[in-house]
DNA sequence: GTCTATAACAAGATAGAC
DNA sequence: GTCTATCTTGTTATAGAC
């Protein structure tokens, strides 16, 4: 991660870190504001407290700086779990539903790019068509993890993985439309309820336990 | 098509119309391929058979332009049901998820633009948070008329309403970024087996007409 | 109704001074 | 490492001829 550090403690070389962390920041943000097109690099610099051509200096184009934001959201959240292959109970997914209906900004960065990655040679689709893939696989792991081959309405944790996916993004956008009217979490809790439903006639224990702890996982 | 047309049966009036027909079909194609902010009005226009500034004759802005395009979506599928209020049973809305795998352009479009539209003072914002709203209340009604006050995981029909748009945009996007990795309309059909699943312990309606068919996640 | 010409501007990127 | 200056290209939109 330090690039250039010559010996003492935290010389340029961490300042410079520090800099380009800076304007992976700022392209964030300003990329949740006006998607990726929109951003320009100019605004993203601004942001960052330099010139267009400051920021150049330490991303050689534009499309080198989102592979660094696409990058630096990876680190966070599931990512990491579904990089690593390490399965989630269903519990903690509606955590991370909870956590990320407090910062907009960066689901809003992500759905915003999802639907713009769909475009034409758009240069994050290599990354999400790839990342959808392993995150269905992780998911798709975690069901089986907790509820074994076969789920309600008998569906197969492989069969059940795409729709959780599908659940988590579309409840995102619909969120970031109107969250007054989508009250994410909840909603997601309903789908939970609806996985985990009575394949008896009535009260069942996946649903029984719904204690809700707060924050299972913050950032990292 | 019509040359000429001096013979005012359908006289300019239909001409123009056709005009305008035929440069919002091409902006909805571009808009598909390479998104709003990336749609320029002069490749609209070419591949509509103008200049970019003949297309500014039928339409005064490309802010214009974007509106005629959601209008015209909103004329089929769902939205004419959605806009009066009809329900529809599950199968018929299994049967439009269907039919969407048949036509990625019109599915694009609609995925780029919900995306980009979550973004800051964009155009399409206020349109797509009044379509979600009134499309929610749609999938509400029509899924109290299927199955009454309570569906499985005791959910109500206004719980379940948004989980079921959030299905179909969400598979949307796996399906665009991999048609070949999620079959969507399979895997849509999953998610009604959830939705009548078993309430009792096993075989039950709902599912009875579903053997699991192999494959579902695989390719198409 | 469609064109040519052009205004007015913003984009990404490069060169080179400091 | 950051700046100023500049090139090149592409954008929306207007004016006016035909």
């Amino acid at each position: 991660m330090t690039g250039d550090d010559r010996g003492r403690g935290l010389g340029r070389a961490a300042r410079g870190a520090d800099r380009r962390a800076a304007i992976v920041q700022a392209a964030l943000e300003v990329i949740a504001e006006r998607g990726y097109r929109g951003a320009s690099l100019a605004a993203v610099a601004e942001r960052a407290g330099l010139t267009q051509q400051g920021l150049l200096h330490h991303f050689p184009s534009k499309e080198a700086l989102l592979i660094a934001v696409l990058d630096m959201r990876d680190q966070w959240d599931m990512a990491s779990a579904a990089l690593h292959g390490t399965a989630w109970p269903l519990e903690m997914i509606a955590g991370l539903v909870e956590y990320n209906a407090t910062r907009p900004g960066v689901v809003q960065v992500f759905t915003v790019l999802a639907g713009d990655s769909v475009t034409e040679g758009h240069p994050a689709s290599g990354y999400f068509t790839e990342r959808y893939a392993r995150v269905r696989a992780w998911a798709a792991q975690s069901l089986r993890g907790e509820y074994g081959d076969v789920l309600p309405g008998r569906l197969t944790p492989e069969q059940a993985a795409p729709l959780l996916v599908a659940v988590m993004d579309g409840l995102q956008t619909q969120w970031l439309h109107d969250p007054g009217a989508v009250d994410m979490p909840a909603v997601f809790r309903d789908f939970v309820a609806l996985l985990t439903a009575p394949r008896a006639a009535d009260g069942t224990p996946g649903t029984a336990r719904r204690a809700v702890p707060p924050g299972s996982c913050g950032d990292a």
